[in-house]
DNA sequence: TCCAATTAGTTTGTATGCAAAATAATATAA
DNA sequence: TTATATTATTTTGCATACAAACTAATTGGA
């Protein structure tokens, strides 16, 4: 029988693994000078570009899994970057906003993508906008989740 | 002052953070079948390639973190697929050897790369090709780690 | 030869990712 | 209206990912 199929080099779900680790691997010494973890320094992008959103928001938008969303608002809420209460309309939901120190961690914030994108090396804008272009194309291709 | 960087949509890093994750969770039920997380599959098919590594190779090969390896060695090795020695020329070497049962598996997991081919709509081995060998060129574009 | 690197692996503590079950509140259909 | 379904979030338990400190064994250089 052929097994070429197992190959771990032929893997495309083994590269997206490596990288994707590797590149939060490349953001966290960053993160760390202004006191983030990845997930919560996504969560506070789309906080930062929408103030005043529910939990639900969050997670459709980060894809952080909402278990863990949970423990993370929990812990930017004591790090007194937002502010967490229950909706009036609806009580199921939670609303999420930035107090200030959140709203202005931004302007630190901002240095990391510049940072980041200076230490690519040989790879042009032209390769960026393909990758990305592949990625979305790859990611629509698999089948829905539930 | 510009903000657009820190827009989640432009970020490359949360594209390859949301995919990775969601291709895991594909093969997940997929790997549950056979009693598998991803991790260990990882490790399962480098030993499927060449049998009797130490943990350095799969480190190298699969890059799973050295301290999880542990872990998830003595994970496979109580689900009796491999077996664990130490080197005798080299005693800080830890030899990891298939078992029988651990060879036997392949027969069952060669499915899962098939099935899951299947599973892909609209996205050609050419897409296939070219993101794959885009996301070799980025990762190689990327600073060393030490 | 002997000690200072270096290498291979382990341990520890923190932070997710995730499935699944549980809660609570709201929407909906009969 | 009322029982049922759905939605939003939390909880629980397990499995990594990772930095950092640590141990043990081996290598290399003075």
């Amino acid at each position: 029988m052929d097994f070429d199929d197992l190959k771990l080099d032929k893997q495309l779900c083994h590269k997206f693994y490596v990288l994707s680790n590797r590149i939060t691997r490349r953001y966290r010494p960053l993160l760390k000078e202004i006191g983030l973890t990845y997930p919560q320094y996504l969560i506070l992008m789309v906080l930062w570009e929408k103030d005043q959103l529910n939990a639900c928001d969050v997670v459709c938008k980060t894809k952080i899994d909402p278990g863990s969303l949970t423990l993370i608002l929990d812990k930017l809420k004591k790090k007194e970057l937002i502010n967490l209460e229950s909706c009036s309309e609806d009580k199921r939901k939670k609303i999420i906003t930035l107090t200030n120190k959140g709203e202005e961690l931004k302007e630190r914030a901002i240095e990391i993508p510049r940072k980041l994108s200076c230490e690519l090396e040989d790879f042009s804008q032209e390769d960026f906008q393909k990758l990305s272009e592949l990625i979305d194309k790859f990611s629509c291709s698999l089948p829905q989740e539930k």
